[in-house]
DNA sequence: CGGCGTTATTGATCTAGGTCATCTGAAGTA
DNA sequence: TACTTCAGATGACCTAGATCAATAACGCCG
């Protein structure tokens, strides 16, 4: 397999593009072939592919190494509830640290490939590396902060502030991995989105259409271009 | 002050009676009057005292000792997210891990008395002790399933749901004190609870007038009694 | 005790977004 | 190439809960 091939499992800590995003900065190279020990690289999955189910015993965190991913929960009554996409960088899993069991499933929204790290040696490791510790405590209330926005989205904002906002959140994410801001491909489907903010599929349309004839985006199916990042803000706000 | 007063400061972790909830159940005699060493009990807070807000550097996380505490943010057209309340034995602050600075403020919505843990020593404690490593990620984590099933909540579910959901949380919350999980006094407002569950506060108020024609709650201001817990928890789903 | 601000209740109306139904087009497949 | 399927867009209508407005009931303080 080639070195430079995105869903390549030979790859190392040290050597991966994405290592700026999911490792603490201050780790030491010593450290970082540690961590590498542990971490194990998947094959790559397919489409619909499961990293995990919801009930599964806890035993790993992920990281996404390229590709994406959405992880999920069903309710009682039977329907899906998406809690998070994950791009490449990003490190997914913690909810089942809790009970020792995974609250939600993780699916491919399409090819990926994730990093395994299985969380009894994290465990141990952050005991030795102290910054690493700090790190994944940092990970766990980032992940607590962003949920907790998501809950003021929900509880305040209207249909068209929250599709901006996510907009937003992808276009700031694919600029921390050095891609387009403006310009980029959107991986989940429109019933992801809808479901991921408490919208209908056809309000999640209709708000697409009102951006466009505003001409604040671009809508080509999945492809976005952002024409008014400015006033998407604004919408945002 | 008396050892029995629950505002009392001086009590020390091995002696508290929440200290089933709040610390991991492994820990050692010892273990304990270590963590004792860095727990600082504070002086009780009037109602309306803030605890830490929003913006301030992180220092500590907090347990709640007596009284009851919410946490809420403010959004940037200045109005009040509640994204949690906290009873006694509960911990909170640890959104302010992430970035150095807490993201919410926290303020007593009653008398109440907190311990406050700083965190670099409870770092550094964590590393002694394992276990409580590992307990601070599951409480973390614990966080984060719990903000995301408000998630779920306000995304699909509706105002009789939601606060069906939030009467048997609180009551399930006081069952693991010890106290009645049908009777029982809530700390908040209609307006809090409203603004935690995304509704109004005349909706609140609707909600609780059908469930007491329907014999299921009786409410008297701020004192519920829960007359058919299996309807309510129907209801919820 | 009486006046006043705050919190809760209740009623009347309005609206954002849900529901339902139809239509289009792209992708897969036989 | 024709057939099916499924994601997405769009239009017509409806409903849960918001908004607005009035009233009641409680501390709280001089």
């Amino acid at each position: 397999m080639d070195a430079k091939c995105p869903h390549n499992t030979e790859v190392n800590c040290g050597d991966c593009r994405m290592n700026a995003l999911c490792l603490p900065l201050a780790l030491q190279t010593k450290e970082i072939s540690q961590l590498d020990e542990i971490v194990q690289r998947g094959r790559p999955l397919q489409k619909e592919g499961h990293i995990y189910h919801a009930g599964e015993e806890f035993k790993s965190v992920f990281a996404v190494r390229s590709g994406s991913v959405k992880s999920y929960t069903v309710t009682n009554e039977g329907q899906e509830q998406v809690t998070g996409f994950h791009l490449p960088g990003e490190i997914f899993g913690m909810d089942g640290i809790a009970h020792n069991h995974y609250t939600n499933s993780a699916i491919a929204m399409e090819t990926a490939a994730v990093c395994e790290i299985p969380f009894s040696n994290l465990q141990e490791l952050s005991i030795a590396i102290p910054s690493l510790q700090r790190h994944f405590f940092q990970l766990m209330s980032k992940e607590i902060t962003n949920d907790q926005s998501l809950i003021t989205l929900l509880s305040k904002n209207t249909a068209e502030e929250r599709v901006a906002t996510l907009l937003l959140s992808i276009s700031n994410r694919n600029l921390r991995r050095k891609l387009s801001g403006v310009r980029f491909r959107l991986p989940m489907s429109r019933a992801d989105i809808g479901n991921y903010l408490g919208l209908t599929v056809e309000t999640v349309s209709r708000v697409f259409g009102r951006f466009q004839k505003q001409d604040i985006l671009l809508v080509d199916k999945k492809e976005i271009e952002i024409l008014n990042i400015d006033q998407l803000r604004n919408l945002a706000n």
